[in-house]
RNA sequence: GUCCCCAUCGUCCAGAGGCCUAGGACGCGGCCCUUUCAAGGCCGAAACCCGGGUUCGAAUCCCGGUGGGGACGCCA
């Protein structure tokens, strides 16, 4: 039996109900407690990639609930790293929705109004056990090696008692009657999950402070935000079975779950601080382009399913789906993103490479070269061996300053040869009249003058590398004499000259 | 400790019973190109965790073990 095409002609669109097949709702829903962690970005794309891949809606919420860790500041880094890879949200902050507000901190009577009527319906009981009571339980036991539940001390107080309570003025929160249905599903990643039900306790839905816990705020959200899909975090398979129970007790049908593994660091253990950046901020800060960010990000635990690397946002959303997402968790892989990221940069219109890198350049204290056509020949020159877009303040830097330093090593390395101060003079003068002043000709007077002279002409060749870049390395060297001009290369060939007559006549050679 | 998830080169993936002499990519080694460094091209080393089943046939299915990870809060 066939079921009916969803609304982008495949069969991978929510069925709502009987079978009216409807476009896939999808939420990425960030706590503020902390910045934008690649591990969330990573969410965050997979649950954005579905959305575009099945013409569905991707929703951006914010759970603020814990309010003494949640900051506005960290909202805003979270939006503007999602805005960096050009993870566009269509409900949620700034953009709003008709299933607002989108912030969870807004919604607080919805969720009271939501216990209210589990307590109402039989499906969660008052609780004034303390703290301090719980913890203490859970202590002894753990000294004991067990582990301890919620023990529903408070599931049928004597109505005195609990009037006794109140009076008192006794913190009340509310527990979630857990029923002893089975609770299993069928995860889109990990094919079938059951838990047994007695393993779990009667979890708190609303703390005393009259705020939801997690649990709570995430299904009454995903129920009145019409949530068709849960994209998430492999840390929350143990929490599904409790959201299920509470989408059943809701009277709601649960959408459809898939858990994507986690990210590890290179010692396999979850990806931390101590293994290195983990903000999407950071990546940015250090050169990285969002394109070859995201690429990374989406192979990471996600394959098309063939042999494909270099993917487009575009490829990407036409290859998209859930099926293709490995269970294993996935070691994040820095060389391979600096790789990947050479790779963009290698492909980068000159336009958009050089609005990158211009503002690095401003900070390391360099004027952008008026002269863009000119600029954009040297970012052509440099591209193949920048990874980062932050090599390139070094690797452009003979080119920008007036006067380059000698590095040591090339002194030596490059500046022994007998003779070489004379060598140097003639190509000077070799480059005062080669005309056109182009590749062809400039190769040709450094090889010319090098032959004349009897040397090899790598010996000329390293030489004037020295005198032009003071480095050992660079581009090829007929390019960089070229980009220079007759001008700066002679006067920095001459420089180079009288730089070595001093030290011969200083004795230092 | 209990529950859950996972298991193919060092790393990320392909593989959905015969197409596997296990494929691709990063990284690594070598060669080519070459004025250096890159980039690029070519070649190479490198893996199915172990043990039982099922089957004519298993990297693929089942069970057990081992290993790794995650969750066990009035955090999310």
């Amino acid at each position: 039996m066939r079921e009916p095409p969803g609304p982008c002609g495949c069969q991978k669109c929510a069925r709502v109900g009987n079978n009216a097949a409807v476009p896939p709702r999808v939420r990425f829903a960030p706590s503020p407690t902390g910045y934008l962690h690649v591990g969330g970005a990573r969410t965050a794309l997979f649950n954005w990639l579905f959305a575009r891949r099945h013409g569905g809606t991707f929703v951006l919420r914010i759970e603020d609930t814990d309010v003494q860790r949640s900051s506005a500041d960290m909202v805003t880094g979270i939006l503007d790293g999602l805005r960096w890879l050009g993870l566009d949200w269509d409900e949620g902050p700034e953009v709003g929705g008709a299933h607002g507000p989108y912030f969870q901190s807004e919604r607080l009577d919805r969720y009271r109004a939501a216990a209210a009527r589990l307590v109402a319906g039989g499906h969660a009981y008052d609780c004034y056990c303390s703290p301090e009571r719980l913890r203490d339980e859970r202590e002894k036991a753990e000294a004991r090696g067990e582990a301890w539940q919620y023990d529903r001390a408070c599931l049928s107080l004597p109505p005195e008692r609990r009037s006794e309570l109140e009076r008192a003025g006794a913190p009340r929160a509310i527990r979630f009657k857990v029923p002893e249905t089975h609770a299993a599903f069928d995860d889109v990643v990990h094919g079938p999950i059951a838990f047994d039900p007695r393993a779990i306790e009667d979890f708190v839905i609303l703390r005393s402070d009259h705020h939801p816990t997690y649990h709570l705020s995430v299904v009454v959200d995903d129920v009145e935000m019409r949530i068709t899909h849960v994209i998430r975090g492999d840390d929350h398979i143990s929490n599904t079975p409790k959201h299920l129970l509470l989408f059943e007790a809701l009277g709601a049908v649960p959408p459809t779950f898939a858990h994507v593994p986690l990210i590890l660091g290179g010692d396999k253990k979850r990806l931390s601080k101590r293994h290195g950046a983990t903000s999407v901020t950071e990546y940015r800060r250090q050169g990285y382009l969002p394109a070859a960010m995201v690429n990374f990000l989406a192979l990471l635990g996600w394959s098309p399913g063939d042999d494909r690397e270099l993917m487009s946002v575009e490829e990407l959303v036409a290859s998209f789906s859930l099926e293709g997402i490995s269970g294993g968790n996935a070691v994040f892989n820095v060389e391979k993103l600096d790789w990947m990221n050479g790779q963009y940069i290698a492909r980068l219109p000159a336009r958009e490479l050089a609005g990158a890198v211009a503002p690095l350049l401003r900070d390391a204290g360099f004027a952008v070269p008026a002269d863009a056509a000119w600029w954009y020949r040297l970012l052509d020159l440099l591209r193949p061996r920048a990874r980062r877009l932050t090599d390139f303040v070094e690797l452009a830097r003979p080119f920008l300053v007036d006067t380059v330093e000698y590095e040591p090593a090339a002194v030596e390395q490059h500046l022994r040869a007998p003779d070489v101060a004379a060598h140097l003079e003639a190509l000077a003068a070799a480059l005062g009249t080669a005309d056109p002043f182009d590749e062809p000709h400039v190769e040709a007077a450094v090889r010319g003058t090098a032959a004349e002279r009897g040397i090899k002409a790598g010996v000329l060749i390293h030489a004037t590398r020295v005198a032009l870049t003071g480095r050992t390395t660079s581009p090829g060297l007929f390019e960089i004499i070229v980009i220079l001009g007759r001008d700066r290369s002679v006067a920095r060939i001459e420089r180079l000259v009288n730089f070595l007559a001093m030290r011969n006549a200083r004795g230092i050679s």
